[in-house]
DNA sequence: GTCCAGGACCTAG
DNA sequence: CTAGGTCATGGA
């Protein structure tokens, strides 16, 4: 049997593809020659970006490719974004460096299960992990040339799973964590599609009610599967970002360092916090290379 | 071998 | 309230 793929074609505009899509926000997207290739939702899709046009490719027909735009986000407007951010160096530098850099628009349960699995993990370790629960657990989604993919698996089925069964996936600690969520989702103790009509706070003490879950990875939710552009997650590498490029001399308490975090950079305060993050993380390195080999 | 990774949680002071 | 230990696992 022949297999079918379904073709779209979206312009594009500040916006740099292969660097959103590997940016530490979503855990599921492979370079694969010129492209990106992943699942979203129950849809494998292959990305490519050729002269400001996005071509995107799917074995499954669509009639409404919705599910892409809002997934990518190609409806905002970057530039008025950038110009919301408070005009200083560090940001001035780090919008400099990644132009382009963007907020993707993901599953609230796969985001959530996703930063779950991702306290004092490397990327990498997040994406094998996310790959061997999806293996296991998702399910078999038809890719191009009958290839077999697999969709990010339901809290139901992770709720059913054993927790020996999710430590195989590598999950170590975080297998316990991941599992109650599931189960609190299964009993209906929390409603992740209820938070989209509370405020920010409430919606933020609702996801931290959830084992595994502290501040970081609630704001990370917020900030990546609800469109909550002024949560602020802070990570050990946008902590190393404020203290050494905000405050280098310095040695603010967390608490303060927290609060400056919470009112300085604005409206767009998690997409200030994603150009800072994907900076140092890139960046900084760079320059510790240079000095250490010159 | 050592340090560290998109932390959360528990305990002790 | 803050500080420190613990939890797994693998990359650099």
């Amino acid at each position: 049997m022949e297999s079918s793929e379904f073709h779209a074609e979206f312009p594009l505009r500040d916006y740099d593809l292969a660097t959103t899509l590997t940016s530490g926000q979503a855990f599921r997207w492979k370079q694969m020659g010129d492209g990106h290739e992943g699942v979203i939702g129950n849809r494998w899709v292959r990305l490519h970006v050729q002269e400001n046009r996005l071509h995107a490719t799917t074995t499954a027909p669509v009639d409404d490719w919705g599910w892409l735009t809002d997934y990518l986000q190609l409806a905002v407007d970057l530039p008025a974004v950038l110009g919301s951010f408070p005009d200083d160096a560090p940001l001035r530098a780090a919008t400099t460096a990644c132009p382009g850099l963007r907020l993707l628009r993901q599953d609230q349960w796969e985001c959530l299960a996703s930063f779950i699995l991702s306290s004092t993990k490397q990327i990498v370790q997040i994406q094998q992990c996310v790959a061997l629960l999806c293996e296991r657990f998702g399910e078999a989604i038809i890719g191009p040339e009958g290839t077999t993919h697999f969709a990010f698996p339901t809290y139901h089925r992770l709720a059913a799973a054993s927790e020996a069964e999710l430590r195989a996936c590598k999950l170590g600690f975080r297998a316990k964590y991941l599992r109650g969520t599931a189960q609190m989702l299964v009993a209906r103790e929390v409603e992740l599609a209820a938070l989209v009509q509370q405020t920010t706070d409430n919606a933020r003490a609702s996801l931290m009610r959830f084992p595994g879950v502290g501040r970081k990875i609630a704001d990370c939710v917020l900030l990546f599967a609800y469109g909550r552009q002024d949560a602020f997650p802070v990570d050990v590498w946008v902590l190393k970002a404020l203290r050494t490029l905000y405050f280098p001399k310095r040695q603010p308490t967390s608490k303060r360092l927290m609060h400056f975090a919470a009112t300085y950079f604005g409206p767009n305060a998690g997409y200030a916090q994603q150009y800072l993050f994907h900076y140092v993380r890139t960046q900084v390195p760079k320059l510790r290379k240079r000095k250490k080999g010159g």
